[in-house]
DNA sequence: ACACCGATGTCAGTCCCTGTCATCGGCTAG
DNA sequence: CTAGCCGATGACAGGGACTGACATCGGTGT
């Protein structure tokens, strides 16, 4: 055995969770964690950015699927066939971790600060895609737009599937969302004639 | 005259929009804004609740022209068709304008603290109209994605424009990217037949 | 055996932000 | 005219997030 106990990041990440579930993020003090991961706050700050970032653990593996769906889509997708298919890949990651997402999304929507940190990483999301999208030989207006509204039929779906009863996946809502876009993008304006 | 200059918050966003563009935001404290508005930095919290703060100071009229124009589009006018008249008022306000939104924006995007809070004031948009789209009767999953994406169109049409070389104005841009989202949306999936 | 490495600890310091109380010019009631 | 209140600001102390610099010491390779 080491000089230390292993994954104290794994340590501060359940710490971290655990306190701000029963205290509230603000009243939460980074050493209070590092205190109950057994170890200093220095060491907190070696593993993590700040104060938030710890809720923010699998950001990295989730954007390289989106991306990677939509490189891997078929030549013969428009851009947002391929972007749907990333949605519906990260869908799949969700399936039956409902209540895990609903612990830490009741943390994240609780405080502004968490908000703000949540939705770059969203835009980072969009970002991504875009840029893979335009790899694809997407131009560029379109490129940025589909992902974005990529992104915010994610959202979308992903806080109808956390209100919504038990039952249903995350997918049902990407899917449902996706059908819901084209529907509202089709009933206006000129273009849609 | 008072016992002091009047007018502290306007010299605090000045300094600071000055400061911030000088040496960064990182680099620039909060007692350097105040000392060089005149004031203490005690004064600068009462008028701003954080550092970031103070660079979005038209967000609360901004967010009410939104909601106003959309409350006020004709009733026969879809989701999407108000979210656009909504859109276009927000372009109107940006008319010439154009320097000064470059200035800002280069800020905001030289600095991640600065983006998230960008992200959350349009995400707050994003809110606003989606509740008042619901106020005209548009049922929900609906709502929240005109809204959504209405705002995507708005980021990337913003974008555009303090990207392109000057000439062409906000809404123009605007009106091309609602477009393009119409054009996105129709050219995927079952659902576009 | 020895040197190096990497994860952690220790400590000092800066800056953001808040609570509390004092100050004092202007305004209003009488 | 004067007393008293009000609102904006100053002054000060302090907590908590975060950083830089250096020390420690098991494990690892030679």
């Amino acid at each position: 055995m080491g000089r230390w106990e292993p994954n104290a990041r794994g340590r501060l990440e359940q710490a971290a969770l655990d306190l701000y579930e029963e205290r509230g993020f603000e009243k939460t003090t980074v050493a209070e964690i590092a205190a109950r991961a057994g170890v200093t706050e220095r060491t907190y700050f070696r593993h993590f950015a700040d104060k938030r970032e710890v809720l923010f653990g699998g950001t990295a593996e989730l954007q390289d699927m989106l991306t990677s769906a939509v490189a891997d889509a078929p030549a013969s997708a428009t851009p947002l066939e391929a972007t749907a298919l990333a949605l519906e890949a990260v869908g799949g990651v969700f399936l039956g971790n409902l209540d895990r997402a609903r612990r830490r999304q009741a943390i994240i929507m609780a405080n502004p600060e968490l908000r703000e940190r949540e939705l770059i990483k969203m835009a980072g999301f969009a970002a991504a895609l875009a840029g893979t999208l335009r790899e694809r030989g997407v131009p560029d207006p379109a490129a940025a737009l589909t992902a974005e509204a990529g992104i915010a039929v994610l959202k979308v779906a992903f806080a109808r599937w956390l209100d919504a009863p038990a039952g249903k996946e995350l997918l049902d809502f990407i899917r449902e969302s996706l059908a819901e876009l084209r529907s509202v993008a089709r009933s206006a304006g000129p273009a849609a004639v």
